[in-house]
RNA sequence: GCGCCCGUAGCUCAACUGGCAGAGCAACUGACUCUUAAUCAGUAGGUUCUUGGUUCGAUUCCAAGCGGGCGCACCA
């Protein structure tokens, strides 16, 4: 039977609640119970009828039996099945027999067990709280197709209850880490996705349009330079989770649109950004798993600190067999075809170091592993190496082969970052499209005089990923960038855009 | 962007070498007052992603397009 006549003949079943009495659409319903919370009263719960209780979910499944029947509800918390009975439910059966599966109900009656052993609710009293005219999918195989569980996240979440399970825990990871600054004395702050200017990152932007303002505006590729304004403002420790966009191509590991947490911490440097990371990640991932030997993909990667410290330059001369401390440009443009390796074009010796690693090195580091000794030229936010001046203060952190985290003694010399923005500017001009634009604006604050701060980005959707034992990270956004649907109505199709006045209704 | 694979009923999947497009679940009618992938009897449901081509004949072969998955590239 096709979609259509599926969805009429459901439609049709509005009318007839309508006749008696009922309307489909409820404005509330009085819930006093969870399934969860039945279920788990175990062997409290016996064949006697014992306490009423109401309950309200979505009917999943129904078994008809003449004057009887059962239904599973799909509560927010689980499934729980109620028994309907025609001789205990007066005119309610009538009700009982109109509903089928899909409709969103609200059941009243006392709690049991059944013979056959399952905990029960006995349905004295049904409401209708919101007729369903779309078919459910299969009960058994549920809902499998890629696709459609992302387009149709909503169908996902009632069919595939491991999807829930993965977002709940999304959320207490990230309560976890709001705890854990804000017990360390930082403040939540918000600063504009829509920038005038894009930077603190290497992405390409999207752009978009104010009309009032008669600008091209930039979503954010990150929102460092504006955390760093606050320290200069003297909010000495500040964390944004944002929401981030870079206009590149998608995978396993990439959505145009993803949410980054920065921290920035006045008086502190690369080190003391790096025990604090530590600390954060595996005290979070301790409180989401219990355990910190994170199982990812078969293999199971370890957490416990303290994390191992790997030299980029180091790694990377084992790989190549030959030390890659002192090479120029030139040499280590040998060394990137002779592998077959090509760098972004216009990053010089540093954006072919960052070339050999990622695809000598990176895929190696399973289990937690910070990388430190960052070429300076594809650092420009970051401040020279104390100890070594070939180098800069930053740390990545990887792990499952994925950068989870990037941090800095940040820059705050107002003179060495405008040479660090000249440098990005150059690159630009040697076909380095992500070089990092100048920001005067950000310069005038530096320029006020910037404490010594120390800062992190980490990747909440990947750490997620590590989390949940997802493998790609559209299972843990629960809305992943498609290719528009077919057929969907675009924004230019529906109206002109409101003028001024038919705004803030 | 490139390569490989996929697209068949609402859902999950079949259909041999090119020969009438099928099943299970869901739906509909009937029976059934403790079932649980309920059961039993019956009924109905298709633009085989789209467009074009080859062919007597295309779900099947070819081309282009659309959408998706995976990999590569891009992306730190």
């Amino acid at each position: 039977m096709s979609l259509t006549q599926l969805m009429e003949q459901r439609r049709a079943k509005i009318a007839q609640w309508r006749a008696i009495g009922c309307e489909p659409y409820a404005y509330r319903y009085e819930v006093t119970h969870h399934a969860d919370a039945l279920l788990a009263r175990g062997d409290a719960v016996t064949q006697e009828f014992g306490e009423r209780v109401r309950i309200a979910g979505r009917i999943m499944t129904m078994r008809g039996h003449g004057k009887a029947g059962f239904a599973h509800v799909l509560d927010p918390t689980g499934r729980i099945q109620v028994y309907f009975k025609s001789d205990v439910m007066g005119d309610h059966f009538r009700r009982y027999e109109l509903l089928e599966v899909g409709d969103w109900v609200g059941i009243e009656g006392p709690l049991f067990r059944t013979r056959s052993g399952e905990i029960s609710v006995r349905a004295d009293q049904v409401e209708l709280l919101a007729k369903g005219i779309r078919p459910l999918p299969e009960k058994w195989h549920g809902l499998t197709d890629p696709e459609t569980r992302f387009r149709q996240r909503y169908a996902d979440l009632f069919v595939n209850l491991d999807v829930r399970e993965t977002f709940r825990r999304r959320a207490r990871l990230v309560s976890a880490i709001r705890r854990f600054l804000d017990g360390r004395g930082y403040l939540e702050v918000e600063t504009p996705v829509l920038q005038p200017l894009y930077g603190g990152a290497f992405a390409r932007p999207f752009v978009t349009r104010h009309n009032a303002l008669d600008v091209d505006l930039y979503l954010r590729v990150s929102n460092e330079l504006y955390l760093k304004r606050l320290i200069v403002g003297g909010l000495d420790r500040v964390y944004e989770f944002a929401r981030d966009f870079r206009n590149e191509g998608m995978d396993r590991s990439h959505n145009p649109e993803f949410t980054l947490l920065e921290f920035y911490q006045a008086f502190a440097d690369v080190e003391d950004m790096m025990a604090l990371t530590e600390q954060l990640v595996s005290e979070v991932l301790q409180a989401a798993l219990g355990t910190l030997h994170v199982p990812h993909e078969g293999r199971t990667l370890d957490f416990t600190p303290p994390w191992r410290r790997v030299s980029m330059l180091d790694a990377v001369s084992e790989k190549v067999g030959e030390s890659v401390h002192a090479l120029d440009e030139a040499q280590l443009a040998r060394l990137c075809r002779a592998r077959g390796l090509a760098a972004r074009p216009g990053t010089g010796a540093g954006g072919l170091l960052d070339e050999l690693f990622s695809e000598l090195v990176q895929p190696e580091l399973q289990d937690a592993t910070f990388l430190i000794d960052f070429p300076a030229e594809t650092s420009p936010l970051a401040r020279v190496s104390r100890r070594d001046p070939r180098v800069v203060e930053r740390f990545e952190l990887f792990a499952a082969g994925m950068e989870l985290a990037n941090a800095f003694s940040e820059q705050n010399d107002p003179d060495a970052q405008r040479a660090a923005f000249e440098a990005q500017g150059a690159a630009r001009a040697r076909g380095d499209e992500e070089a990092q634009p100048l920001d005067e604006d950000y310069l005038r604050a530096l320029e006020y005089g910037m404490p010594p701060t120390g800062g992190v980005g980490i990747g909440i959707d990947r750490l997620v990923m590590l989390a949940t034992g997802s493998r790609s990270i559209r299972d843990v956004i629960l809305f992943p960038q498609l290719r528009p649907e077919e057929g969907r109505p675009t924004p230019d199709d529906v109206a002109e855009p409101a003028e001024e006045g038919a705004e803030g209704r």
